[in-house]
DNA sequence: TTGATTTCAGTAACAAAGTCACATAGGAAA
DNA sequence: TTTCCTATGTGACTTTGTTACTGAAATCAA
């Protein structure tokens, strides 16, 4: 998939490989900051940052033929997060090595990188708008329904722990509200799944 | 210096103009959603986004020799964002119309918007990590040191609702807060304007 | 200049969310 | 079964957000 956006020349010379992660594996932090470009074939990854005290957010996710962008932070001046990105399911990844992507001169991928950072732009400003003007309620339900498509169940298989993860809250936070949706009937709840 | 990005050829056929807003003004919204592509040759912009209740958040600011991006909104696809850009102080731009953007074929200028767009990347996850890990103490502090050196003096001119709004926030916690730093000694407070 | 109006700031009472310190309970492993 | 680890529950407290006011300072209009 990583091919459409290259030339014939270029794809001939390109040196593509494909890995495979396991679920909760760390593909990329801080540390390794120049791994390549990825792209998803199979399964989800999550991208998220950190804080000092070790709270986590999730930023977005990418979905096959999502293409990871800053898993090649190097290319990129001018930034100063610390992104980590793990496997939220099995996944499979197309590499497309660094140092082949900047012998490129091809406009119309660099063009198409612009688009996708906007649309990863408009993930995270998405994510503000939530933090700051979403009840905790609804922020929850939301990831549950996004969760359940994912998982393609309605009984889903998650911590409270990791909700409050992808969040940015506290775990107690979302035992909390749970137990209140669940006395709506919204959700019912059993050690490390949820139904809704 | 909207210039430096462009080729021999291009400077001469595109028809770069100067704009000038006055604080306050807004100089983008949804509803203009292809303006051009703007330089701040003067003056501060302010990027930020609405909540469906009208309050507001700052997502960053652009300084003079900076790109101002999402005024051409029209050239991404995928995103789905309202931003709002209005003039912090004075200020001159220098516009690139958007027909003139389209039609060139150029490699160096696409590269470029993407180290920008990784920047401005950067200050919107800056703002994630701030708004859920940072007191608001802190936040409000950061934000009129910033504002200090914006405006060159230490005598801030600035109400509690406008610094509400560039923090998403409620006007009544900016003056809650700001009373108990003043009680600290670490600010003086007066109608319209504070010392810090 | 004075009174009316608008804008800015203060405050109290309450709600929602985050923090801290622990208690309990379900499963897995010994 | 007992032990141990992980997941969840809970109460007390702090911080931040909300609502509904009050009063004070600036501005405007006659």
């Amino acid at each position: 998939m990583l091919l459409e956006f290259l030339k014939e020349s270029e794809i001939k010379e390109a040196n593509i490989t494909s890995r495979k992660y396991q679920k909760g594996q760390i593909i990329h932090s801080p540390i390794d900051s120049c791994d390549g470009l990825f792209m998803v074939n199979t399964g989800i990854l999550r991208v998220y940052i950190n804080s000092s005290e070790g709270r986590e957010v999730t930023l977005y996710r990418l979905k096959p033929g999502e293409l990871c962008l800053f898993s090649a932070a190097c290319i990129f001046k001018n930034i100063s997060f610390d992104l980590y990105i793990s496997a939220d399911t099995d996944c499979t990844l197309e590499v497309l090595p660094i140092s082949e992507y900047k012998a490129m001169e091809n406009l119309s991928l660099s063009k198409r990188i612009d688009e996708i950072m906007a649309a990863r732009m408009s993930a995270v400003i998405s994510l503000v708008n939530d933090i700051l003007w979403q009840s905790m309620d609804k922020r929850i339900m939301d990831f549950l329904k996004e969760e359940a498509l994912n998982q393609a169940s309605s009984e889903i298989a998650i911590t409270h722990e990791q909700i409050a993860s992808h969040l940015g809250t506290a775990r107690e936070v979302v035992s909390r509200t749970l137990k209140y949706l669940e006395s709506e009937g919204l959700v019912e709840l059993a050690r490390g799944k949820i139904r809704c």
